[in-house]
DNA sequence: CCGGTGGCGGCAATCGTTTGCCATCTTTTG
DNA sequence: CAAAAGATGGCAAACGATTGCCGCCACCGG
């Protein structure tokens, strides 16, 4: 028995049954009324409807969910809760949850696949979904996971797997021209964590622009993404002599920017920087950052749209549920980039 | 029955019946086994766990819920997802939290108290506990509900209700001496909303200093604590006359650093700004923000701790617990204060 | 040798809902 | 007008755990 039956006013909490009581119906009457309002008829409805406002009838979502296997109740896995790439991410998934009546479990992976498959491993029977926002998780093991529980990634391209694909790649296109019309020759990619699907992403993008270039990139790195990285990505830029860089994200960048003036080495006038996603703080660093503008935001709501349009659909894999949405960037040119050496 | 009583492997998930079964025991045993470790001989708790860990049985939340009445969740919620100050609460109630074997759930009140007060009683039944890190509820409402499931409040001091308080009120007394020490004597206070608690608190340290000193301030707002009300709070605040001013919070800060920054006023030559909280970006904003560094994950730790030990408790109330923590801030000078005007 | 005591394990009720199935009553249809 | 179909509501069996209570056994002390 509960250790506290009866709430601190001393009532008992208000159960189906006792609106069942009250109107004279049968308990399960009261559950179809409330759930399955065709099921049963108009009038009775609303006699139940009308006791269970009267007595602030509030579902047990755990009975619920014991018996109907919903909990209404989704997760949004976050490789670092520290960094504001996901806050945008939360803010979409929160808002779109909320309108949707479901509940949001935030959990931090701390950059472990391990952790992130034992924890879905865990939660998956309290669970109607999951959206992974950084898996670390190798493909197959991900595809494995999705036979357990639905699952939306974001950022990450696995078959099988719906995903929401911020398409960064084809900004770090407009970013290179961006810098090539600059006059920069000599451009770095500034490397994020190495497991990192996007990127590898970005740094094949960028590699595809050096070829049609006849250019050639240097790349350095992989540095854990976090501002924390800045120093050694910024000596290690400065030893590579490029005039430009992109970086994997505005986090890092920002970074590399707190370095730079440290060392006192000027941007854009000694080198131009161009960070990733556009969150908060890249409009009021100093310089401001010229970024890849990333819809966040909606990402995480589109990703939210997709898993709850999975759960819906009886068992019908309906045919109009895109598999794969691909989220447009811009590049948004700030302070921090400009003219490159001797045009 | 649900509507997927299998896994989608085909395999239906393992249950305490099935390590019963398994080890030729009731299930009552296993349940002991595995949460009362003491209630059951070391010899067949062993099997027991071993044959737990064989078929990788992980206990069903939901169903375990609806028998205890404990569910090993706790909602932490926030005013707004969207501001800073609520992501270093998150990320120590997450540490914390996580480390307890509790999950966390999300919730956004945007701002308003009377969503507030809806999801606290719908979520009550699923929920062991909430931290509300920004309320705007009456303290009779917050009292009263305090009674419905244990709460802990951050930022806010009702009787009966256990808080983390950052006191920030103090240190107000620190960065307005470091102003008066500057020269400055016109030094405005620019409020936030209206029904936030530390908002009037801060205010009445102001004041406090202010009596002391036989000076005026001036208070101005309130504004929405938001970057975009920095146009207008900058520009009632120039509107004062002050030479320095103390900001309800960083956010709005950095905002009105940008206006300021547009209209061509320069920091700190002609105006001194402090913030409150030294959020995710007060030290690479352009100036670097002076501010009131409070200990914000912190906070969100140590609610976690009083929100935990108050369950923890079987039901008498210890009194080792305080009622109330008082977290110390101090004051970080960085380039947004200086010299006030003719000294 | 006997009653008491404690350790250990099983039985069965319980938590609050959902839902398959059946019974009844009403309607429609041929 | 009879039979089929539909509407409506009740019964009772789940769902997967927790826990009060009882019984059995072994061991202890008197």
């Amino acid at each position: 028995m509960p250790a506290l039956p009866l709430g601190a006013d001393g009532k008992r909490p208000v159960t189906i049954n006792d609106i069942a009581e009250a109107t004279g119906v049968a308990a399960s009457t009261v559950s179809r009324a409330l759930n399955n309002p065709g099921r049963v008829n108009a009038a009775t409805r609303e006699r139940i409807e009308a006791a269970a406002r009267e007595l602030r009838y509030v579902p047990n979502s755990p009975a619920r969910a014991l018996s109907s296997g919903r909990t209404r109740a989704i997760a949004v896995l976050v490789s670092d809760v520290t960094n504001p790439f996901y806050y945008g991410v939360i803010r979409g998934t929160q808002q779109q949850l909320k309108a949707a009546g479901y509940a949001q479990l935030l959990i931090d992976t701390e950059d472990t696949g391990e952790l992130e498959a034992e924890m879905l491993h865990k939660m998956r029977r309290s669970l109607d979904g999951a959206i992974l926002a950084a898996s670390r998780l190798p493909d197959k093991e991900l595809a494995r996971l999705a036979g357990d529980i639905p699952l939306v990634t974001i950022n990450r391209n696995v078959r099988g797997v719906p995903s929401a694909i911020i398409d960064t790649p084809a900004g770090i296109g407009q970013a290179a021209e961006h810098l090539l019309s600059l006059g920069h020759r000599d451009i770095a990619y500034v490397s994020g964590p190495q497991r990192s699907w996007p990127n590898e992403a970005r740094w094949n993008a960028m590699r595809a622009v050096a070829a049609r270039h006849r250019l050639t990139f240097t790349r350095i790195g992989p540095f854990p993404s976090g501002r924390g990285s800045g120093p050694a990505a910024a000596d290690a830029l400065l030893n590579t002599g490029a005039t430009a860089c992109i970086v994997f994200n505005d986090l890092l960048a920002i970074g590399i920017l707190q370095r730079l003036r440290e060392r006192h080495v000027r941007v854009p006038e000694d080198i131009s920087v161009v960070g990733c996603d556009d969150i908060f703080g890249a409009d009021f660093c100093h310089p401001p950052l010229t970024t890849l503008t990333a819809p966040i935001e909606q990402a995480g709501r589109v990703a939210v749209s997709m898993l709850l349009s999975r759960l819906d659909r009886t068992a019908a894999p309906s045919p109009t549920t895109r598999q794969q949405v691909m989220l447009p960037v811009h590049l948004t040119v700030r302070g921090s980039t400009g003219p490159g050496p001797r045009r």
